[in-house]
DNA sequence: TTGAAAGCGCTACCAG
DNA sequence: CTGGTAGCGCTTTCAA
């Protein structure tokens, strides 16, 4: 099942079929429908690699995230995945669970893969691959990380704002003891989105108590920190959580510990997954267009397109506050 | 940055530079660290494409499922990529949101791209494709559905048993008036899983009162098919549902209209993913060893590895009754 | 409108 | 142990 065989069997050459599979307007009718007739008998399937190797271009995007466990990541995969498909292209998910020895090998992969552009959805990039999909020259697009310079896009949500946000809100609740709730960070001792909340609350709230504490990103994760916290023996009145789907994970235990949220303990979320919505009580927190997200990383990575975003581009979204059940006001102190 | 580049600055041929770059242990210490040293300087990256076409065989094996923001199909595939990466295989999912046309797409995109085994975890099959796959060569497996033969391995999980220990267990309980949640199926106008049920209560629960409501597998799905449901004037004493994703949406929903689980009304899971622990109340659901789903179809699909599962069989897993918080006894009549 | 043929980058076989 | 070389299956000039 060679373009050969199918040559042979419609009695053209390998470079007529060639043309009418891929759909070039110069076959004459009746020629295309003997080579598709063929097609059909011999039931042909194309072999992707002997095209993209002869083509010297993929139709193949490559989308790189640090945990697939965590809908945040599988919304954004699902936009571009989207208008992928609608541009006729495919994109390959690769997971790294935050270990850098993952993300290179997901790097090199992909570029043995030759994809037409590669997304990269994790926390913290080395530098030195930065340098490196830099040389590769193919479209990349960053999400939250390292600045753009030529090949390389970048799409970022303005954190800093939403943890102000968040902050500032618990704090006109009355709340003056906080905690922070993050995940491992891929490099470095503290998270970007730690520091964060740690100058947030200094510049903000100075007169805040607070603590962090961190696990890996998940529900057992978050339900995990919270323990932790809770048995060093600080008692926050509000739980910031990096994101929904750790704030889960407090929320249970919580729960498990007799603590009533938002009655004796507040907690916030971030992203405003889906599953946000569905816990009981409804999480309080800040809304990340994931959409939008995917269409602009797969604006940023069409080579040419009419009209689409130019490469070495940076785009920064904004982020909005949710106020749902998870969060209330300081409970009065009897 | 091509092999034939590497050989020359190496000033050997491209045979050798392909033998150090496949580690292939005949290649004298000394020509093989001028190679590497080749390599590296040249920042070369062997392409994927090319490879795959000249040895005639991928490392790549696919992965395809209804829908991959349920947990369930997540815990399946990273139980597949560890043993996939372990063994030096990659493996690329592929979504077909239930939609029958995108299956046939994935499938023919799975062909074209050789890969090395395809697994095949969607909730319904068109036969003819089923005869496709068979008449590939390719090692397939599918998961709950068609019959094994010849390429065609199956992995299957006893659904009926489990729906019954639901039943069994809610009837004990004192529940006569039950209603299952279920989602869309692929093909025909009810669902394998939804007949089971309705089976399952006229066979061990005869005199019980019943009804369905089917919506999109997730939790918007569960919510909404729960609206309807109540819409209906229909009062169930226990919603079971086909999966644990769509349960914790009916959660949300009953709560909505004010009526508690499982005081007023139980309700049940399936799959045991780790979210029906950490939403609430935690849901009675039937287990699925999904991690062992995940070995399984690797060994499947292992062409010739020793001592794995011959391809063409088929392999049944038993289900096990979960017990916790979102069932209890019918609520006493007032 | 169609065919012939030169690669695409790599593997694998055959000599040496 | 190493080099030469024939493909793998397809796209893409260049001619016809």
């Amino acid at each position: 099942m060679s373009l050969e065989e199918v040559a042979k069997r419609a009695k053209v050459s390998t470079a007529t079929v060639s043309r009418v599979l891929n759909n070039i307007e110069v076959v004459r009718g009746s020629t295309r429908a003997r080579v598709l007739k063929a097609v059909e008998e011999l039931k042909y399937q194309p072999n992707l690699h002997a095209r993209t190797l002869a083509g010297g271009k993929s139709r193949t995007l490559g989308m790189i995230v640090s945990n697939m466990e965590n809908p945040f990541f599988v919304d954004v995969f699902r936009a571009l995945d989207a208008d992928a498909h609608a541009h006729g292209y495919e994109v390959v998910m690769a997971n790294t669970d935050y270990r850098a020895e993952q993300l290179v090998a997901s790097i090199h992969l992909m570029i043995a893969r030759r994809v037409a552009g590669l997304a990269v959805i994790v926390s913290e990039m080395d530098s030195s691959l930065i340098q490196e999909l830099s040389e590769s020259n193919m479209p990349v697009v960053f999400f939250d990380v390292g600045a753009p310079r030529k090949n390389l896009s970048n799409v970022r949500v303005n954190y800093n704002r939403g943890i102000e946000r968040v902050v500032e809100y618990l704090y006109d609740l009355g709340h003056r003891r906080m905690a922070f709730v993050g995940h491992h960070p891929t490099l470095g001792p503290t998270s970007l989105r730690e520091r964060t909340f740690v100058e947030t609350v200094s510049r903000h709230a100075p007169n805040v108590e607070w603590r962090t504490a961190v696990d890996a990103d998940g529900l057992e994760g978050g339900r995990h920190a919270t323990r932790e916290l809770l048995h060093s023996g600080f008692r926050p009145t509000a739980i910031i959580c990096v994101n929904d789907f750790m704030a889960v994970g407090v929320l249970r235990e919580l729960r498990e510990q007799g603590l009533r949220v938002p009655e004796d303990v507040s907690v916030t979320g971030f992203d405003n997954i889906r599953l946000s919505e569905f816990c009981h009580p409804q999480l309080t927190t800040v809304h990340i267009p994931r959409d939008r997200i995917g269409h602009l990383v797969f604006e940023s990575l069409m080579p040419d397109q009419s009209r689409t975003r130019p490469p070495g581009r940076e785009v920064v979204l904004d982020t909005e506050l949710v106020l749902r059940e998870s969060t209330g006001p300081v409970p009065a102190v009897l």
